[in-house]
DNA sequence: TTTAGGG
DNA sequence: CCCTAAA
């Protein structure tokens, strides 16, 4: 027994030598990513062209070339598949869709990227055009984007798979090549620590070795229902024919079980009530249609109805996401008194899915202006069309907002100066500029923003002083003076 | 689906 | 910024 754990723990440290090895970031020369794995049923049989695998990994081609993995290793895979958001499509597909499905598989940096927290990592669907690897692509199938790690190794057939991907790729097989003879659920978190190996033995069915911990987790992924019974998978526990290199450590047992508490939320989540949960996520819907660019690859899984946001750690992204680009030509014609800083108030505890605040900076407020000089008032979706297609942030409906205070500013611009000072006193940070203030007035004498007379806010609100269109008119206290509509 | 308007 | 009614 001591014998075995020795040299399982020899091996876990030599593979996770090589993982490390394996783990740096990829060079053009080294590693070719162009590729995605191939499941050609029809030609290997129950393998995967390795020929056409991405990753060379430091391997001759001709090992490439030679090595396949029998896909019973791949049914060990087992996953939850609204984890991966491939339920819908995968299913559709069926069998069927074997000889053109297409796993793109991503080849991690470091480890942190496998994490169920990082947002590559879970990412599963038709590939969008902000990815971080270049190696995928969208060709029309359906990839599984993830942060799978991926090494194959001599001629003997051995795979390595190390991350929670491999739940991915297991359910993937198992629509393709139906069911799992063999079922081992694997899975990590966090790091390369607890990635197991794959291996692929000789007489024996695959048999799972993990990496450090050595941990069968088949408990995580349990779900899907194994049509073949005959092994006792949970767990591997007294199974003798699934051999364990050590028990599961305690800590990966409390994170197993918190995944599986996710895991459960989650499907109820989704299953329960995924169409309010798209209808709460509509507006980035929205404005992914219309700028891919700015695309947040995090909360867009759109994937069917899987709405899949899993353990996406919503600070880091959030604050990466926003505090990038706004785009280059504000920044240029940016006045100094607001630096597009897009100061948002992240809503509390990441599940509100109020927008953030996003204050407008001048540029933006600019560019609106003159979308309303070039359009007139209310139409919104041009001017966001036009002007503010690449501000994914901005909705017609926020154009919109933002035209009626600055109208509202405009007027208490135009009321007194005092109350502009006192504004800016009070307001010291959002200094809008009075030349801005100034061409909103001139514009709402142009375009009176609702119609022509008849607004319930200039009735309502603002009964006295709702046209500036003489803006000399209303002077000092405002008090009293009838506009002339 | 877009806009207006209230909150 | 959200929500809803109206067009």
């Amino acid at each position: 027994m001591n014998q075995v754990e020795e040299e399982s723990l020899y091996h876990s440290l030599e593979e996770e030598a090589i993982v490390d090895c394996l783990l740096v970031e990829p060079r053009s020369d080294q590693v070719s990513v162009s590729g995605v794995w191939c499941f050609d049923e029809d030609i290997h049989g129950k393998c995967i062209k390795t020929e056409d695998a991405p990753y060379k990994l430091g391997v001759s081609d001709s090992n490439l070339n030679a090595e396949c993995v029998d896909t019973t290793k791949l049914n060990a895979l087992d996953v939850l598949p609204h984890e991966v958001g491939v339920e819908n499509s995968l299913a559709a597909n069926g069998v069927s869709a074997c000889d053109d499905y297409l796993l793109d598989i991503g080849y991690v940096e470091n480890g942190s990227c496998i994490d169920y927290g990082s947002n590559e990592g879970l990412h599963v669907g038709n590939c969008s055009s902000e990815s971080r690897f270049p190696m995928f692509h969208d060709k029309g199938s359906y990839g599984i984007r993830n942060s799978l790690t991926e090494n194959i190794r001599g001629s003997k057939c051995q795979s390595y798979f190390i991350g929670k991907t491999m739940c991915d790729l297991h359910y993937s097989c198992n629509c393709i090549f139906g069911s799992s003879s063999e079922a081992k659920t694997v899975d990590k978190f966090g790091d390369f620590s607890k990635s197991f190996i794959y291996e692929e033995n000789k007489e024996d069915n695959s048999s799972p070795r993990f990496a450090q911990n050595g941990m069968e987790v088949s408990t995580i992924c349990r779900d899907v229902p194994d049509q073949d019974q005959d092994q006792d998978h949970h767990g591997g526990v007294g199974s003798i024919t699934h051999k364990r290199s050590r028990k599961p450590t305690k800590r990966y047992i409390d994170e197993s079980s918190n995944l599986n508490i996710r895991n459960c939320k989650k499907r109820r989540e989704a299953s329960s009530v995924s169409k309010v949960k798209i209808s709460k996520i509509r507006r980035p819907k929205i404005q992914n249609e219309v700028e891919p660019k700015e695309k947040l690859p995090t909360s867009e899984i759109s994937f069917g109805k899987a709405i899949q946001v899993p353990f996406i750690s919503q600070a880091p992204t959030e604050c990466q996401k926003d505090n990038s680009p706004p785009p280059i030509e504000n920044r240029v014609e940016s006045y100094s008194s607001d630096d597009d800083s897009e100061t948002m108030t992240k809503s509390e505890s990441g599940g509100n899915p109020r927008k953030h605040h996003r204050l407008w900076s001048v540029s933006e407020v600019k560019k609106l202006i003159d979308g309303v000089a070039h359009f007139g008032v209310g139409k919104w979706t041009h001017i966001k069309k036009l002007l503010f297609s690449t501000s994914v942030h901005r909705t017609p409906v926020d154009l919109k907002d933002k035209w009626r205070n600055l109208l509202k500013a405009s007027r208490a611009l135009n009321g007194s100066s005092r109350i502009e000072d006192e504004q800016k006193r009070s307001q010291p940070w959002r200094p809008l500029p009075k030349s801005i203030l100034c061409r909103v007035r001139e514009l709402a004498s142009v375009y009176p923003y609702p119609r022509e007379g008849n607004s319930k806010i200039s009735k309502s609100k603002f009964p006295l002083a709702r046209h500036v269109s003489s803006p000399a008119r209303i002077k000092g206290n405002n008090n009293n003076q009838v506009p002339v509509v």
